[in-house]
DNA sequence: TGGTATAGTATCCTAAACGATACCATGAAG
DNA sequence: CTTCATGGTATCGTTTAGGATACTATACCA
């Protein structure tokens, strides 16, 4: 456990990065609190399996709370923690970073035909 | 390809990460030029194999530039394009969060060990 | 008595990422 | 004519991420 730029980059990183954990993260910002069955209703191809896993490993790093209600059937509440929405900026710098890159992509692709 | 926010998110994501990528991109930064081997060096436990792959990955999506030159022994010498910079403040924005995070999660440890 | 809804686990399988190791081409230097 | 350095490929094996599917507990409702 050294303390380099990049060991931070990539203990940051690995809370973002998983098939799933971007789409999960923007559906609780943009939608607040939702239970289980909704979040999985936001993202239609994820699997019970992964959505309950990704969840998981939200919740140990204090990114996302879980609360239980003790109703029959089960009541499942997951939200943005207070800390979580600390990541909103960089998902936005990230996200805008994304933005342009699709754009310079299309760019060079343009050249790269024209110059044929 | 639909243009949601996560999707951008997951496209940036794509090129920084990857068990060397931010790696080799830090040590790029923080470098300037380096040849292949120079490169190695910086990265002790890279294999050559990761190394030429994950290189080859950042060159097309224009991050890297490789400048070979017609020498023997070969000599090929790789940097960070000026577009491959524009990502700069974001591995800074991802760096400064990761860097807190790690505090965080010390502070929650503390308070769990404590309360025991 | 049996079906329904919710929020999960458990088990097995595939595909992709990663790693270890061996090999290659070139020309200069000895 | 052999050796060395560089910047790679090729091949194989392992490990991890992710997916498909089946199963579970609980209480209510018909």
């Amino acid at each position: 456990m050294e303390e380099t730029p990049s060991c931070r980059v990539e203990t940051a990183l690995e809370i973002l990065t998983g098939k799933w954990k971007p789409s999960i993260l923007l559906v609780l910002i943009t939608h607040g609190t939702l239970r289980f069955s909704e979040l999985k209703r936001q993202l239609p191809n994820i699997t019970q399996k992964m959505l309950t896993a990704q969840l998981r490993e939200l919740e140990l790093n204090d990114i996302v709370h879980r609360e239980i209600y003790q109703e029959v059937p089960p009541r499942v509440e997951y939200s943005l923690t207070d800390y979580g929405r600390t990541l909103i900026p960089v998902l936005d710098a990230i996200n805008a970073w994304g933005e342009q890159h699709v754009i310079h992509l299309e760019q060079k692709e343009k050249l790269a035909s024209a110059s044929q």
